[in-house]
DNA sequence: GAACACATAATTGTATACAATACAAGAAGA
DNA sequence: TCTTCTTGTATTGTATACAATTATGTGTTC
């Protein structure tokens, strides 16, 4: 149950998909900030690889829109628009609720109980005052009920919208708690455990329209990471 | 009006995007077919840069699953499964009829016009016996409503499915004629011309499953390329 | 002090060299 | 003849070197 304190905590070998899920989770649970500049050297000296391996995970992360890269320029952890933030959500609501019928139809014991285990370890992420890795648990209850749903292809999607949403949440989060979160996901299980796919697509849809609502998406209401920063993108 | 005969054409500067989209091309026209085998060298040769920029091509169209590549292994040209194949239309099922509703409100004259255009083009393909480009651009037809509907997140996973679509088709495709989607096409374009929403999203779905129950997905009816290529994988 | 030009440093883009791995063919043995 | 091992070749993985571009800092001018 320990966890990697540091960005890397690699002990061995550094592959580049190695590299992308730390960088992925990092910036997931909020300890890389959008618009973070992602120096190639400065990575593959962190992570003692070349520049080859690095560049291949920044182009990798960047085709899940969670990292910019502008040629000659460099890369950037994403720092999604305005607009983006809304299709994102848009999609999310497109896409989730009808799997989380597809998941109450299928979902086994097993897949029930390692639910509930992820809102466990939410909570005690939560205890312990660390809410990056609360956040992070949150969407990864999103992404497995997806797996459950058994459409490998439509996880993909909703995994890299759940991915970006941690990037929007990062930038235009609003309410102060979390926790609200909670009892949603407490109900969700329940109708999948139930196989109540009307039930758990209902819930889904709602979840989904009270995050997008807890965003503060009005104009301009963007927290400027700084004047230098802004201008320079 | 004229097109690139051969795989690459280019003139002078060939960098990772162009070689990627001249490779996603050639995979959409079918020609080149599912499982053959992109050597770094070869590409590398043909397109007069090195490896380097041919491996962020292969990476950047293995992240739209056009391309396969395994580690040591190298890149071939993706041959999805059966699963698979259900999966891609059952997420177009899912994406694609509320896009078309949203293109329906949006549409402008002049979209309706580019997307009159595009059937044409279609046309004068088939006519030219050039199914390949024909495949393609109805494909385009798909991907160019995605984009009048304004959702640039959703159309982006509308642009994978319409390319994994082309690899699908390749392998499963049953019917000898590909013109039962002109009339389709057509009464789609009026749809949006009208701006009759229900019409659009319903015209979209039924094309959908028209296009899925098109296609021979019985198991094991997959066409063989050959033993030595079957056993190699 | 502000604006510009230029030189220098830092960073990315691309090519190449070398290492590691997989594939194929052939030799040795039963 | 078949199996297994060995060896050679081809291909990919990674590191490094160099080229091209961008960023930075300094001095100059107004």
């Amino acid at each position: 149950m320990t966890r990697t304190t540091l960005l890397p905590a690699m002990q061995n070998a550094a592959t580049s998909d190695t590299i992308a899920q730390a960088l992925s989770l990092a910036i997931h649970e909020h300890r890389i900030a959008p618009g973070t500049k992602l120096g190639e050297d400065e990575l593959a000296e962190i992570y003692g690889v070349s520049r080859t391996v690095v560049r291949a995970s920044l182009q990798s992360l960047s085709h899940l829109k969670l990292v910019d890269i502008r040629r000659n320029k460099g890369a950037k952890v994403a720092s999604p628009s305005l607009t983006e933030a809304h299709e994102v959500f848009e999609a999310r609501e497109l896409l989730e609720p009808r799997t989380a019928r597809s998941a109450a139809k299928l979902a086994t014991p097993s897949d029930i109980a390692l639910l509930e285990r992820h809102i466990n370890e939410e909570h005690t992420a939560l205890d312990a005052a660390d809410p990056g890795r609360a956040l992070y648990l949150s969407g990864l209850f999103h992404t497995e009920i997806a797996r459950i749903a058994n459409q490998s292809t439509i996880a993909g999607f909703i995994e890299t919208l759940v991915a970006r949403s941690s990037l929007i949440i990062a930038l235009y989060w609003r309410r102060e708690s979390a926790l609200c979160e909670k009892h949603a996901h407490h109900a969700l299980v329940r109708a999948l455990a139930d196989h109540d796919e009307e039930q758990a697509e209902a819930l889904m849809r709602s979840h989904l329209v009270d995050l997008h609502s807890a965003l503060d998406l009005r104009e301009r209401n963007v927290r400027a990471p700084s004047l230098k920063e802004a201008l320079s993108q």
